[in-house]
DNA sequence: TTGTGTTTTGACCAACTGGTCAAAGCAACG
DNA sequence: CGTTGCTTTGACCAGTTGGTCAAAACACAA
């Protein structure tokens, strides 16, 4: 009723998302115009807007569908598995995407740098989310499994580490040379995870 | 000869780098607007273009004085001292910044995000020193006083991790609640790098 | 071929952008 | 008082911005 989709729909649209996500995760937001979006999805900006009823719509369809399945990873950290290697799986498939979706990293970076303005609404669940899975972690603690540390400040050492790869990533190439850094970002978050969790 | 330099110019040259640092390190460069700037310094847009020539010039003059206060904290760091507390010292002051200057930080992030775009040619200067450091890390890893890790990717983990408390500060503030996270942040730091450190 | 619904576009708009300029305001010293 | 030099501003400008619209182009089935 609401969903006929022919095929140059669901191409087009899909252009101008990859499109938009290109270009607001370099420009963020407000640095982002419709003209370069248009250009870099190869339509007109008319018809762009024929796809999409403005520039926010494009925007905050890229940062939903983002969010889901930038916290997949964390509901994937299983309570019933070894705690250290639950933490540290988590840690791995967050560095995996950094690896492959740096761009996606960026644009939720812009978002959360100038303060969550488009969405505020969603950090509640973020937190819901958070705090459950801290709450097994806590639980690992005190079962003596781990370290007796603060899950939240775990949480955000893993976010900060992994994310900075993708976001930094001109800083970290500058100082690096032109070396892919990640076989050794993973070797040294190991090291470092298993040392600070260990009990 | 070139610096007359009046009480008043002072007031109002700081009042529109104040004004510059809130908007940009806010909006990033082409998110700031100089309606927006000379409102929050109470000037007029033409009178603040009579104290500065353009919107980039104030840009770059916040990174430049930015970046040399951003790297004091490592140029401090002692190769004759205890090595373990010299890195400590060096992630402590990193973080102080963090928490008393959380909008340089975010200005920062902003430039680095798009790919460094104002501050290119300052980035080899950065790897030198970086460099430096690194071999005097190196260094106190071969003697057997700190664990046998990559220096560059311990220079990565402390700016990551510190400087996330501010630039991510609207998603750490939405997961904890309303403490300030920096009391716990700093023993939790200390705890991971002293696990991650020793020999 | 025609008819119908989808897709694309050129022309256009009001609001905003960074920036200019001449003229006015102002302080202070003689 | 008048003059000199610093400071402030209203009016203005060309280019860009997000967005509209009517008309044209296109696809495709009958």
């Amino acid at each position: 009723m609401t969903k006929p989709a022919t095929r140059i729909q669901k191409k087009n649209r899909t252009a101008i998302l990859a499109a938009g996500l290109e270009v607001f995760s370099q420009f963020g937001f407000r640095g982002a115009t419709l003209d370069r979006i248009a250009d870099a999805a190869g339509l007109s900006k008319p018809n762009l807007l024929y796809y999409f009823p403005s520039k926010e719509e494009i925007h905050q369809q890229l940062l939903t569908s983002l969010l889901s399945a930038w916290l997949e990873p964390l509901r994937k950290m299983d309570d019933a598995g070894d705690p250290i290697e639950e933490i540290l799986g988590y840690a791995k498939r967050k560095l995996d995407l950094s690896r492959d979706y740096p761009r996606e990293s960026r644009l939720f970076a812009n978002e959360v740098l100038q303060g969550v303005p488009h969405l505020g609404d969603t950090m509640p669940a973020l937190k819901t989310l958070v705090d459950e899975k801290a709450k097994v972690i806590n639980g690992w603690a005190k079962a003596g499994k781990i370290a007796a540390i603060d899950p939240h400040h775990l949480m955000f050492l893993i976010w900060a580490q992994t994310q900075h790869y993708a976001d930094f990533d001109a800083q970290v190439r500058a100082v690096l040379g032109r070396d892919d850094p990640f076989p050794e970002a993973f070797a040294f978050m190991e090291h470092m995870l298993r040392r600070t969790l260990a009990p």
